[in-house]
DNA sequence: GGTATTCCCCAAAGCGCTTTGATTATTGCG
DNA sequence: CGCAATAATCAAAGCGCTTTGGGGAATACC
């Protein structure tokens, strides 16, 4: 059933039919009555490439999925498809992911948006001054960033959590415990999020005359290998650290396993805080020791941007604003006060 | 630019353009590298929404995506992804994933369909008895089932891995070291691995004389939280299990919390061997005790099947036939012989 | 030499929709 | 009553591509 096939049948022109469909004005209430009932019973639904080709406009949301034998797409992006998919169902529209190589995602941006294949895209894992952003607000489509860039010197449409303030907090608590040895087991240092939560634990402890040396921090891929290595490094300076932060649950697997191989008890010699995206299938209250967490659901965060970039698509926001949602911090068994001199 | 302005600047049709470009024997060879030489001088790309609306064809795969605040997008899903976005990268197609209510995906695949949005589907988690094959079936798109499904009347395209035989071969492992109290904790009932999976666990035991109880049998969604509990209440039992089979290392990482809790050791008290579907951040050579398990890559998976799907596109490919992968069994240090009866 | 092939290329007709520019009723106003 | 304004509809022109149905020129065949 196409348009002029529903056209014909309802003795009216294409034109007019299109028109009531789209809720245009100019056609009588009671016509678009009979047109929008005569299409729901038909099960009228117009072509999206006909639609596509006649308005520029795509009814979808793009990303450029980074992909190469070296690259793995990580367990977030799927809690983000999910919040992002639930909005999408509900306002019915598609998304379209377009695998691009990771080392020149560039062309991919420049065809997905010559192409007019998506009407907005998002894009995720910002690194600082992240060529990509530049590249869009340069070819003028609709985007949003989850997560931030720095040093870009013009302002962008992102939503971000508060990463800074997160770990802030989370070191403010264990400084105030009597920690003075606090590590940080962080997320790759390309990423932006590992910069800020790098600075947040920083300040808390220079607010307390404390200094983060680089030999406390350790940064790589968020595996549970990583984590456990990491760890495991650390912990075995002397003096090692009493406390230690780390950015992912699945980081967070591998220190509990560092530590219990050391013998290391969690929290009576160590304690230990881990940013929790919020996995269904890993809960930092299931872990051994229940894990202190600093917790944002990334899949709320995929569905308010899929509203967002609805909203840019259809005008209703414009600007470049950025909105940072706070993180809780959940205080659980793994952390206590520090240890005193004879444990540690 | 568009056909149109290629064509006027090399003072040919576009019907000759056209068919250059798309490999057309009518046409000159001198010709067509004139033309292919413009084409890419300028940098022309035929606009796909035209290029639908002309062919029927879509130059996308899709995905039909089950969403709903109740439902969770699992992270092997993501591993798949990988594999289906390498290959679609280097043979230029894009996925579609459209959101689909999980109550009622009917109605979203018929759309799909019905717009020609894609050129294929495919279809994972398939149920016994998969109402979507049915459908697809009928509607005559190119599909691909990852997995089984069971009872349908009829052949359909898939790709699955030999569940049963993995397991099978996991029990008899089992059994030769001497277990005879095997557990199994199981993915959902609904979803036909698990059914293959218990089969195969139940067949090798039965080749011994042996009997899979259903109180020995644990199926739930394939969480952390579920691994712990289900393996809770299967050691809690006397006599306990002293072998568990688990269908995901998710899981396992419950199962190996909860013979901790309890005081149980593996493998002296309790061999344990999960299935692995090789995720990059949680490795079993990593857990405490280097976990066994039967592998088998959820990317490379995907890869096949983009590849399969871009074959069926083309025609390449016909027919119904099934394509079902051998299963690694990797013995690592969480099994070894039944603990002896002053043990157990 | 004339006719039948083959080789290249073209004009034009869609694909199914939106949108522009008119056209035909209807109503309002002096 | 006549003319302007308003409302409601339509025909037709794109959007950028593929493909059908020819057709002219060069080559082959008898």
């Amino acid at each position: 059933m196409n348009l002029k096939q529903l056209s014909q049948m309802l003795e009216l022109s294409q034109t007019t039919v299109s028109r009531a469909l789209n809720g245009y004005p100019e056609v009588n209430e009671e016509t678009r009555r009979r047109v929008m009932d005569a299409a729901r019973r038909h099960g009228y639904r117009p072509n999206p490439s006909a639609r596509r080709l006649a308005t520029g406009k795509a009814g979808m949301i793009g990303y450029v999925l980074p992909t190469g034998s070296a690259v793995d797409i990580d367990p977030h992006f799927v809690e983000f498809l999910s919040g992002l998919g639930d909005y999408a169902r509900a306002h019915d529209f598609d998304l379209v992911l377009s695998p691009a190589d990771a080392q020149d995602e560039e062309t991919t941006y420049r065809r997905v948006v010559a192409n007019k294949q998506v009407d907005a895209l998002y894009v995720s894992s910002p690194k600082p001054a992240d060529k990509r952003i530049k590249l869009l607000e340069q070819l003028g489509l609709p985007y949003i960033v989850h997560g931030r860039s720095e040093g870009l010197h013009f302002d962008y449409p992102f939503m971000d959590i508060d990463n800074e303030g997160a770990f802030h907090e989370a070191g403010r608590l264990l400084v105030q415990l009597g920690h003075s040895r606090i590590a940080l087991i962080n997320g790759q240092r390309a990423e932006t999020f590992a910069v800020f939560r790098e600075r947040g634990l920083r300040n808390a402890l220079a607010a307390s005359g404390l200094v983060l040396a680089t030999p406390m921090i350790r940064s790589f891929a968020m595996t549970e290998e990583n984590g456990y290595r990491a760890a495991r490094s650390l912990l075995e300076t002397s003096p090692r650290p009493t406390a230690i932060i780390c950015s992912s649950l699945i980081m967070a697997l591998g220190v509990v396993r560092a530590a219990r191989d050391l013998g290391i008890e969690i929290p009576k010699d160590m304690s230990l805080i881990a940013h929790d995206d919020v996995f269904p299938w890993l809960k930092p209250e299931n872990f051994s020791v229940p894990l202190a967490t600093t917790r944002s659901s990334i899949r709320l965060a995929g569905a308010r941007i899929a509203e967002r970039l609805a909203a840019r698509i259809s005008g209703l926001e414009e600007g470049k604003s950025g909105e940072v949602w706070p993180v809780d911090l959940v205080v659980r068994g793994s952390v206590a006060g520090a240890p005193t001199r004879a444990n540690s």
